[in-house]
RNA sequence: GUGGGCGUAGCCGAGCGGUUAAGGCACCAGGUUGUGGCCCUGGAGACCGAGGGUUCGAAUCCCUCCGUCCACCCCA
């Protein structure tokens, strides 16, 4: 038997009412903040991402689908959003537009990862960027933007962490003192450490390992390292995110995974600390646009999680809207079957929802099912209203029946 | 990529060396030859994740693989 590929599910109608309730819950969010949706490849040159995102990040040199088309171009399906939505940006010239250009997608990622819960290999992102201005009043919108999402889905109990990482001018400076200040302790933190003060001595600083903790605590933190350029702007933003009543914790240890960010990153997370927890996160990457062969532009933008917004609505019990059942099942006895299915098609041409019984079962069966898809009313056709061209409508909630001729049904529940 | 738990009908789940492999939900039919939701009766549905091995005998024990879940790595 076939089965979706590892790490890849199947969205099932049942399914459908959370999805359909976050998506038009961004949709009207996009619109309020005067976001425009940009939709672009399923994949892209795999250089894109080894240069924007960074060869020697995880999501690049080991969870990325790279494959080779058969023109012999070396392709990966997209495995962030930001790097396509900047490359469409320098593509089509969009510097030229009124700045900042704003833009949402709600778009399929993929990551060759191990799958666990709220970690899939394919999963959905929503994402706005705007990009071409470096005003921190942008920052703050964005925030806001991403921080409002998860009200109007009615989600509680988050948190907004925020930070600066600085730009390619003092942040190197704070790693050097990172650097140094663990250099004597690597007898004592973890292996993963270890490996992490080589390779990316940031991510020391969100190590869970209970050895390590002490020597976080006392590590030195970006916010001390950052030049007038970047503490300046962070300042305003703070000051941006009190009047606009945002609440934000300030944590010195949030560092983000992708070589893009600079300046401003912050991450969401539910309250109950899991594994896979954080539903949202974002930042700055004013250095990207540049590094994809653009001319040098700011940009900001944030990614959330579709799947691990509605593992949490789930948890949360958030009522979300149900699908709507068909205003009208049309159920017949067998002489009146044609009469049936005429009916069902006029009923729909009136804009009547209407779902048709299936030859060959049982009144009873049939009714059944009415009941089952939550018909609002029955329409029966037997032989007796077939004779005078009538149908027996049933309201299904209080079981009352009225019997109206055939021209008659959709005027009679339009005005219902 | 590392470590661990788990895989029995569409779903939940009992059985843990010899059973016709429980039960519940859902599904279908009937109890009402023209009527749903409750109730009752019946039916269908499982090569017990796949492959190999141990044994007279394996859903039950062992191995491999696959899937899933949890933790780590990392991330949405």
């Amino acid at each position: 038997m076939f089965k979706a590929p590892r790490g890849t599910v199947d969205i099932l109608p049942e399914e459908q009412a959370h999805w359909r309730y976050v998506s038009q819950t961004v949709e009207r969010l996009c619109r309020l903040y005067g976001y425009e949706r940009i939709d672009t490849p399923i994949f892209e040159e795999a250089a894109l991402f080894t240069r924007g995102v960074g060869e020697v990040t995880d999501i690049v040199s080991k969870e990325m689908y790279v494959f080779e088309d058969r023109g012999g171009g070396v392709l990966a399906l997209r495995p962030e959003g930001t790097a396509s939505a900047c490359r469409a940006y320098i593509q089509h010239g969009m510097h030229a537009r009124s700045q900042p250009v704003r833009v949402y997608y709600l778009e399929p990622i993929f990551r060759y990862d191990r799958p666990q819960a709220g970690r899939q290999r394919q999963f959905w992102q929503f994402g706005v960027e705007a990009i071409g201005e470096s005003d921190p009043s942008i920052d703050a919108e964005v925030v806001e933007m991403c921080w409002r999402l998860y009200e109007e889905l009615g989600l509680t109990g988050l948190t907004l962490q925020l930070n600066s990482i600085g730009c390619p001018i003092c942040r190197p400076r704070y790693i050097e003192a990172l650097r140094e200040y663990y250099s004597d302790k690597l007898d004592l933190v973890c292996r993963d450490c270890r490996d992490r003060f080589e390779k990316n001595p940031l991510r020391l600083l969100d190590c869970k390992n209970e050895q390590c903790q002490p020597f976080i605590a006392k590590a030195p933190i970006t916010l001390d390292y950052l030049g007038v350029e970047c503490s300046e702007p962070f300042e305003a933003l703070r000051g941006y995110l009190k009047a606009l009543s945002i609440p934000y914790e300030l944590n010195p240890r949030l560092v983000r995974g992708l070589d893009y960010y600079t300046k401003t990153v912050f991450e969401v997370v539910p309250q109950e600390e899991g594994g896979q927890s954080t539903i949202g996160a974002g930042g700055r990457y004013d250095s990207l646009i540049e590094v994809l062969g653009g001319r040098p532009t700011p940009g900001i933008g944030f990614a959330t999680g579709i799947e691990r917004i509605i593992l949490n609505l789930k948890r949360q019990e958030v009522a979300v809207p149900e699908a709507a059942p068909p205003q009208v099942f049309v159920a017949f006895q067998e002489e009146a079957r044609e009469a049936a299915i005429a009916l069902a098609g006029r009923l729909r041409r009136s804009g009547i929802s209407a779902t048709a019984a299936t030859a060959g079962r049982s009144l009873r069966s049939q009714m059944r099912q009415a009941d089952a898809l939550g018909a609002l009313y029955t329409a029966i056709i037997g032989r007796e209203e077939l004779n005078s061209d009538t149908v027996m409508l049933k309201r299904m909630n209080d079981g009352t029946e009225e019997r109206i001729a055939s021209n008659d049904v959709a005027s009679f529940l339009a005005n219902r």
